[in-house]
DNA sequence: GCATGATAAATGAC
DNA sequence: GTCATTTATCATGC
């Protein structure tokens, strides 16, 4: 058992699994509503990673894939823009 | 004395073999204030080897032994120089990573 | 077949 | 030197 769990870990690299969809949603609404400037500081990372249930490195990482993602293909993800606006519009009001 | 970082001459791609591809103009202009980043190249499995090597005997490469690695692997100064740079927080990542993993858990 | 998360080179702030 | 980051690549999910 812990040769099992200590192989887990170690090449622990490359066995990834989708972020839950709330996970995803909570990156999104921060990503969506910083756009000007979508770099979480060390506390909001934090914070966004014990609302997503992740680590901290994978919020940094899913940030750094998303810039990027987004800045090479803003159309692609413009209908999911949109989405995420109403939404914080949405939010914003009343 | 003063350590050249620019592209090597004799290969102008990753491969560290004979890069028989043709030469880039796409960079080369002279007029050119655009300083373009180096494309990213993956390093064989010889060079991270050797590397991996070197960087278990010491976590800091001294000047000289930076300058022969990096003839024997066909690599510039500054591309050891990093790679270190980078491995070393990479440990700094495993330790970070191993510790958060055994202590939130009630086994081990 | 791409979407997605993680890692490997490379840059720049400090 | 560290360290957050950019960028391309890798490995997997579906």
């Amino acid at each position: 058992a812990v040769m099992i769990l200590r192989s887990r870990f170690l090449d622990a690299r490359r066995k990834r699994r989708n972020f839950s969809k709330q996970a995803t949603e909570v990156l999104n609404e921060y990503f969506y509503s910083h756009l000007s400037n979508p770099y979480p500081s060390e506390e909001a990372k934090e914070e966004l990673a014990k609302q997503c249930g992740i680590t901290v490195s994978q919020v940094s990482n899913w940030f750094g894939n998303k810039r990027i993602r987004y800045k090479k293909n803003i159309g692609k993800f413009q209908e999911e823009a949109n989405l995420y606006a109403m939404k914080t519009a949405m939010a914003t009001q009343s | 004395e003063h350590d050249d970082e620019e592209e090597n001459t004799t290969s102008g791609s990753c491969t560290s073999s004979a890069g028989t591809k043709d030469d880039n103009a796409s960079k080369n202009g002279h007029t050119s204030t655009q300083r373009t980043r180096k494309k990213r190249c993956p390093y064989t499995k010889f060079q991270i080897r050797e590397l991996e090597r070197e960087f278990f005997f010491n976590v800091y490469i001294n000047k000289e032994k930076r300058l022969q690695l990096s003839r024997m692997l066909n690599l510039t100064d500054r591309q050891v120089k990093i790679w270190f740079q980078n491995r070393r927080m990479k440990e700094k990542k495993l330790s970070r990573d191993r510790l958060q993993y055994f202590s939130g858990n009630p086994l081990l």
